[in-house]
DNA sequence: GGGCAGGTGTAAT
DNA sequence: ATTACACCTGCC
């Protein structure tokens, strides 16, 4: 029998799935957030659905489950209920135009090692490119959980691959990063679970000297994987979001885009990040063009009036 | 076919 | 400190 999580009121399953954050989830009917999904937690294989009564947990059925998954919505740590977040990011006048569409989007707290990977192998690199790679990556390296479905590689195997087996994965030009990547997990050079307890410039510091990690790579592992919702990756697409809610379709460098969140959005920047990349998935095209939906997700509504929200200064 | 895709490393100002 | 440029690979 299914678990209910009355905890996870207020969390949009398909909208937190779909945004970008982990790449292994598998819906079983359609992406509209009708039926089940299936992904890996913590190396076992979970299935949830998402209906009008609240989130189920369907198999496993165990509390060791129910407590695992509760912890990957983010609903046990994190800088406070999902609409506490929401209400005080609705107190900006971009994201309140944004908010109704977009509402719902937890951020998740996954291991950071599989974020480290799946960010490093994101660069320069399309998503559904992105997710064969991991799949691919998990089923060549990865312990074999059932149902078809394995297990992240862990840093010794990912570390010792060879080099034809990370070429099969498609990483191309990434392979030699993510190996990398292994092997100074492997040799204690990078802790990953220690990095959760240092500040926040410290832990993006050393993050930023593992090879294949620049600042975006770095703030998505901080926001995903280490539990720093002040983070705040500025990709391409958050990028064209922030120029044109808050400059005025200006052109400003990712620095200056960064620096602009951190001081608006403080210690929840990492949830209007998701917000602000969500909208520009759905209604932002190429160069911020105004050309509409480019991309209408099945969980997005109608457009937001008009040509969207205006910048506020 | 040149350009793009959730960027990064490197060499050059 | 900032700015070009190349880059695996698949897709248009």
């Amino acid at each position: 029998m299914a678990i209910h999580l009355p905890e996870a009121e207020g969390v949009h399953l398909a909208r937190t799935l779909e945004s970008g954050q982990a790449f292994r989830w598998r819906w079983e009917r359609g992406a509209s957030g009708r039926g089940a999904v299936v992904g890996v937690i913590g190396g076992r294989v979970l299935r949830i659905l998402q209906d009008e009564r609240g989130l189920w947990l369907i198999s496993p059925p165990t509390d060791a489950a129910r407590r695992r998954l509760r912890t990957y919505l983010g609903l046990l740590a994190g800088p406070g209920r999902l609409s506490d977040v929401e209400a005080a990011l609705a107190r900006d006048p971009a994201l309140s135009r944004v908010l109704p569409h977009t509402r719902g989007i937890a951020v998740l707290a996954q291991d950071p090692w599989e974020v480290l990977i799946s960010f490093i192998i994101s660069a320069n690199n399309n998503i559904p490119k992105i997710r064969q790679s991991i799949e691919q990556l998990a089923r060549s390296l990865g312990e074999p959980i059932g149902k078809g479905r394995h297990a992240f590689p862990t840093p010794e195997r990912l570390a010792a691959a060879p080099a034809r087996t990370l070429a099969a994965c498609l990483l191309g030009y990434r392979a030699p990063y993510v190996r990398a990547a292994a092997r100074l997990v492997v040799d204690g050079r990078l802790d990953l679970r220690a990095l959760r307890r240092r500040p926040v410039d410290e832990a993006r510091e050393t993050l930023l000297s593992v090879p294949g990690v620049g600042d975006k790579v770095a703030d998505c592992t901080l926001l995903f994987g280490l539990g720093q919702t002040a983070a705040f990756p500025v990709d391409v697409w958050v990028k064209r979001a922030v120029e044109r809610l808050y400059f005025r379709g200006r052109a400003r460098t990712a620095g200056q885009i960064r620096a602009f969140a951190q001081a608006r959005f403080g210690p929840i920047s990492g949830y209007a990040q998701q917000h602000l990349f969500a909208y520009a998935r759905a209604y932002l095209g190429p160069r911020g063009a105004r050309s509409g939906p480019v991309r209408p997700g099945l969980w997005m509504t109608e457009p937001p009036r008009r040509a969207g929200p205006t910048p506020t200064d």
